[in-house]
DNA sequence: TTTTACCCTAGTTTGTCAATAGGAATTTGG
DNA sequence: CCAAATTCCTATTGACAAACTAGGGTAAAA
C-alpha cells in the first residue's frame, strides 16, 4: 500500500511551482533542474494537473506554468486523486463503486470504511501551501 | 494504493478462524469453502500467519489451524504487516528506514508522517474479534 | 523563421500480484 | 503397519502496472 512516485512528484512539483510563482511561468526543464526529477516523467505528471485543472500552461518560449488556484485552495487530496485515481485503500469502498451484494456479512466493511476515512481526513485538509511553509501542524484543527 | 488480495484474504480467514474456532482446528478446505478463496492461495497466506506467530498448525487428519492468541489481541495491523510488508504510505516514513538526506528540507515529510499516524490509529487498534463483532465503532475510543 | 517550450503517443523494462501446480512430510484412524 | 488426510515447501506462470525513455508534432515569441 503505496503512494506511487507519479502522486509524489506531483505534490513536490506543485510545491516547487507555489515556491517559485510570480507573474511567469515556470518551465518544466527548471522544476526537472531543481527537483532532480526526469523531465520527460515530469511532463506527464504535469500534463494530467493541466488536464485537472490544478495548472494552467503558456507556450512557446519564455512559456512554463502557473497554478490556476490558490496554493492554498489546492489540497494534497485534489493532487493524489488526479495521479493515483482513487485514494481508497480496497475497491469497494470507493467513492462511485457498486453496493457489494455481501457488504450486510462482510467482516471488514467497517475496517475499510474507517481507514478510508482516515485517509480522508489528512489528505484533504492539506494544502499545497501547507506543504511550502513546512508546517508540521497542518491541518491539525481538524483532528480535535 | 490499495490493499493487496493478501491482506484482505488474511483478515477474512483469522475472521472465520476466529468465528469457527472451538478446541478443533480448522482446516484450509474448510475455510475456503466458506470464504470462496482458493485453498491453494489460502495456504500460503496462512504459512505466513503460521511462521509470524498468529496461528498454529496440527498437521494429519482432523488436522488445520487455531488462533494462538486471542482474537481481541490480534490486531488488524500485526496480520496487515505479516501480509503487506509494511502499512507506510511512503517507503521514507517506514520504522526502519534510513534517514533521509533531504528531510530537512522535503515539503512533503510532514504530509506522510500524519497520514502514516492516520492509518496506523485504526490498523493498532482494530482487532480480529471487532471483526468477528461487526462491530461498526470498533476502536472509536482511541478517536477521540 | 528559428528557437523555445509545451503537447501527444508509443515503447520498454522491471517488478509485483494473484494465483496454480506438484510433490514431500507428518499424523491419525483402521 | 498402511492409507488417507492434511500441512509444508518451492517453483512457475500470466497478467498487469509502474516508472520511465524516446521521438516527433504544435504553438508562440523574439
Amino acid at each position: 500500500m503505496k503512494i506511487s512516485t507519479k502522486g509524489r512528484y506531483a505534490l513536490r512539483l506543485l510545491a516547487d511551482l507555489a515556491a517559485n510563482s510570480s507573474d511567469k511561468p515556470v518551465s518544466i526543464k527548471d522544476i526537472s533542474t531543481r527537483q532532480h526529477i526526469s523531465d520527460k516523467y515530469l511532463e506527464q505528471i504535469i500534463s494530467l494537473l493541466n488536464n485537472a485543472g490544478l495548472v494552467r500552461s503558456v507556450r512557446g518560449p519564455q512559456g512554463g506554468y502557473l497554478l490556476r488556484k490558490k496554493a492554498n485552495e489546492i489540497t494534497v487530496g485534489m493532487v493524489l486523486r488526479v495521479t493515483e485515481g482513487t485514494m481508497s485503500p480496497v475497491s469497494c469502498v470507493e467513492p462511485d463503486a457498486p453496493p457489494c451484494e455481501h457488504m450486510d456479512q462482510c467482516p471488514t466493511i467497517y475496517l475499510w470504511k474507517k481507514l478510508d476515512k482516515a485517509i480522508c481526513d489528512v489528505i484533504d485538509n492539506i494544502t499545497i501551501e501547507d506543504l511550502v511553509n513546512e508546517r508540521p501542524n497542518a491541518g491539525d484543527e481538524y483532528f480535535i
